[in-house]
DNA sequence: AAATTTATTTAGACAAATCTAAAAATTGCT
DNA sequence: AGCAATTTTTAGATTTGTCTAAATAAATTT
């Protein structure tokens, strides 16, 4: 099956929705997109007819099964191009989301499973958010700051809040990057510094602005 | 300005069929791109308004300047697309056309830059052709058959005709691989065998057959 | 529970891109 | 030049995705 770029970005936009309460409603979703309501409902029905989602008049939306494939897989291409962007082209955070908007409904499986592969498989976007695998299958490893780890736990920087020289500068010279393992040994109730350990270099001290902008997940 | 995927579509047509006759007819557009005559009639009008080219009823279509802008510019998007599912992605020269078709839509400047230069700023797609610089500019030299060079003139290696495993076994034998410099020394009348110098190495001989499957730019 | 507010759906219209069928212009032929 | 064939255009319809305005259902308030 192939689907329009609209019908696309619905699903995509239930999908998102549904993560929080379960369901999403035609308020939710026009507003998710920036169109009325009345649209919304146009699109629903025809989603209903190609068994994309379960809908009744007045009780909101769930993706069925099929319907969430689909969505994962918008997800999993909107995601790999984000990485590519970020991480091959020099894009900044808050740069790729805009053009990965368009490059995600470009639909060739190929394509997308080929550029998985030249990226390495990665598992999270630059946003920390996971990347869906060949069969819709992601980590569901939490991304949480630094600053909420317990004591004596390893966790994996997935990503950098945010996108300042100024904080490059300081991660650089900590020698902090995506894909860094370290271990947080300590935390002073003071100040909420923390203190952390990276491989074998000596403990480090991490204040807590800098650890809300560190996201991690646990190894 | 942006376009619609259509409009690029019709413009990129006309662009190829005006470097034949200097203009495009409505049958021929309508046949690139397999729509009907019709079709090729409205999209004209509009395109007419928007001031891309030039169309008399019954007169034929001639791309304006800024037409023409628009054209090397979709153009570059596609050839660079192309390069990169062939150079990164290991795709096939007969698959790189149908998925850049997708990809040359998506308008970003910023992206096509970017790529631009992760690709290395690449002159010549996988086919050969020619790929429009940031400014639209592209290298006028012809890419021809190894055939036809001239004795004693040095040349690159831009692209295969042939994608058989056969060419590729042979060209690996003999080490030589898109980009690679060479001199054609010699010319055999009996079978039209050259004899071809690739650096320091010891001369090697080139049949009519490979030489034809290899196209190259003068050096 | 009735009234009001809010959310959702329906009805009808519109723009983009396409099509078919018919009309008009151009070209080619004898 | 006149007629036939071809090409191109026009007219009117269709599909997709959107909109506004009005109608209806659900939720909230009094």
């Amino acid at each position: 099956m192939n689907f329009s770029i609209s019908e696309e970005n619905y699903i995509k936009a239930i999908f998102h929705l549904q993560q929080q309460d379960g369901f999403a409603t035609t308020n939710e979703v026009a507003n998710e997109l920036s169109t009325k309501p009345a649209s919304v409902t146009d699109m629903m029905k025809k989603l209903k007819v190609k068994k994309l989602l379960h809908y009744e008049p007045y009780q909101g939306f769930r993706l069925s099964t099929e319907g969430n494939k689909v969505a994962l897989d918008v997800i999993r291409r909107h995601r790999l191009w984000e990485y590519f962007l970020s991480e091959k082209l020099n894009f900044t955070w808050d740069e790729v989301h805009e053009v990965a908007e368009d490059l995600e409904h470009v639909s060739s499986k190929k394509l997308i499973d080929r550029l998985d592969e030249f990226l390495g498989f990665p598992k999270f976007d630059p946003h920390g958010d996971p990347i869906p695998d060949i069969n819709g299958n992601f980590t569901v490893t939490r991304v949480i700051s630094l600053q909420d780890m317990a004591i004596n736990t390893k966790a994996v920087v997935s990503n950098i809040k945010d996108q300042s020289t100024e904080i490059l500068e300081v991660l650089q010279h900590k020698n902090i990057c995506i894909g860094t393992r370290l271990e947080v040994k300590k935390r002073f109730g003071f100040d909420n510094s923390l203190e952390v350990k990276i491989g074998r270099q000596p403990v480090i001290t991490i204040s807590e602005q800098l650890a809300k902008n560190i996201f991690v997940t646990h190894d």
